[in-house]
DNA sequence: TCTGGGGTCCTAGGACCC
DNA sequence: TCTGGGGTCCTAGGACCC
């Protein structure tokens, strides 16, 4: 029997089609989504696309082409994307079985028979049942699959790529333009003659193993179809959480730093609380603009904690103790996060004799924070430091309303 | 004036151990 | 005067992805 194919779907533009399947006068109007703070431009419509607006461009660069050609723009609205994320990956399921989840808008999925029937079936249910447009490559690997994908965007929204065919285009593929090959692995290809697909594929293993890391033999591996990456029935448990956010203005004060660590460490301590789980190590990061002359006096740090914890208070405490050591006065900081890692179940973690009867208290006092929280509005009681008006808080202008997740603002509809 | 946020995986180099 | 070597674990940072 054949060997099974692997197939990834992906939504088209997926955020700028979220904010057009509850404003379909905007369906063919150019629309951008934009990140957090207004910052950059991250979802495009096909004609932002065909105006060549790069992705990831910064807001202010493009704002007056935009307005020329009357685009329509929308801040990020995570809650929304995530539910209909949700929608599409639960289609999936349904139709499937057997997918995994890659990121907000693309899932992996095993082809076992008739490619071409199932993926088009696939794709029409998808389309009918969430309103969101999809394409869907298929090819031997997850690698394969994602050219696969790029050829069926430029296309009718399907391709499948089978042996043939990926013989006769890794000729011509440039590895650029592989998952995997950012523009530094594609300089040290270069620096070493390798430029296609093929070009990879007739070198030597050994030679690749030696100078690109085991990266490059797999990259090698799934080129040449034999699947180093498998699609995964159930998902893996996440290792980290992360919670970061760029400041309004850069600053060299470190009760600001403070403030923002704080508000993470209760962001990141919250979200764990409600997953039921716990970290056994923090890491505290601080950041001056990427653009700035001080490029390189970031820095990040972390602890490992007596045992798991997700204690806000204790969170707390270190993280601050972190940051004291990691600031450094004349740096001019734009940025600040704190990621929690080596995650577990929160029942599994192992205690500490010493601070068992202390732990009990305090969980009782997260689970009350949480809920005063979650009833009254986000932060509105909160531990640690919190300024008013917060110097780093980020700004987002244009954001869409909460369609799907706030009963205020749900979508009317009129019928005629 | 204004350049995102949340993840994963890999590796170099130091600490430590025997 | 000459002062081991190999393994493992940890941390920080880099590269990449969406």
């Amino acid at each position: 029997m054949e060997k099974p194919l692997i197939g990834l779907l992906d939504c088209n533009n997926f955020f700028v089609s979220c904010e057009r399947l509850f404003r379909p006068e905007l369906k063919d109007r150019p629309v951008v989504v934009l990140s957090s703070n207004d910052g950059c431009v991250v979802a495009r419509s096909k004609e932002i696309k065909d105006m060549g607006v790069p992705m990831g461009v910064p807001y202010f660069q493009i704002k007056d082409t935009l307005k020329k050609v009357d685009a329509v723009t929308f801040s990020s609205h995570f809650a929304l994307y995530r539910d209909i994320s949700r929608r599409v990956f639960s289609v999936m399921k349904d139709e499937l079985g057997l997918m995994e989840q890659y990121s907000i808008d693309e899932a992996f999925f095993v082809v076992k028979e008739e490619p071409e029937r199932l993926v088009q079936e696939l794709k029409e249910v998808v389309e009918r049942r969430v309103g969101i447009p999809v394409s869907i490559g298929v090819a031997r690997t997850k690698t394969q699959a994602k050219y696969a994908n790029s050829l069926a965007k430029k296309g009718n929204g399907i391709y499948v790529l089978n042996d043939t065919d990926w013989s006769e285009r890794m000729v011509t593929i440039r590895l650029s333009e592989l998952w995997g090959v950012g523009g530094k692995t594609e300089l040290a290809f270069k620096r070493h003659g390798l430029e296609t697909v093929r070009d990879l594929l007739s070198s030597d293993k050994a030679t690749i193993a030696k100078v690109f890391g085991v990266s490059g033999v797999r990259l090698q591996q799934e080129l040449a179809g034999n699947p180093v990456y498998v699609v995964s029935k159930k998902t893996e448990p996440q290792q980290s959480v992360l919670s970061s956010r760029s400041f309004s203005e850069a600053t060299t004060n470190i009760a600001v730093l403070h403030d923002s660590i704080a508000y993470h460490v209760r962001h990141v301590t919250t979200n764990m609380r409600a997953m039921n789980m716990s970290a056994n190590r923090i890491r505290v990061s601080i950041m001056p603009s990427r653009h700035s002359d001080f490029v390189l006096r970031g820095g990040s740090k972390e602890a490992v904690l007596t045992a798991p914890t997700n204690d806000s208070m204790i969170l707390l405490k270190v993280a601050s103790q972190l940051l004291e050591e990691l600031f450094e006065a004349d740096v001019p900081y734009k940025k600040a996060g704190v990621t929690l890692l080596g995650l577990c179940e929160s029942e599994i973690g192992q205690e500490t004799l010493f601070n068992y009867e202390k732990k009990e208290e305090n969980t009782v006092l997260m689970s009350v924070l949480d809920s005063l929280n979650k009833k009254i509005k986000k932060e509105s009681v909160v531990i640690g430091s919190r300024l008013l008006n917060s110097a780093w808080q980020s700004k987002s202008e244009v954001r869409s309303p909460a369609y799907t997740t706030k009963w205020s603002d749900v979508a009317v509809v009129k019928a005629n």
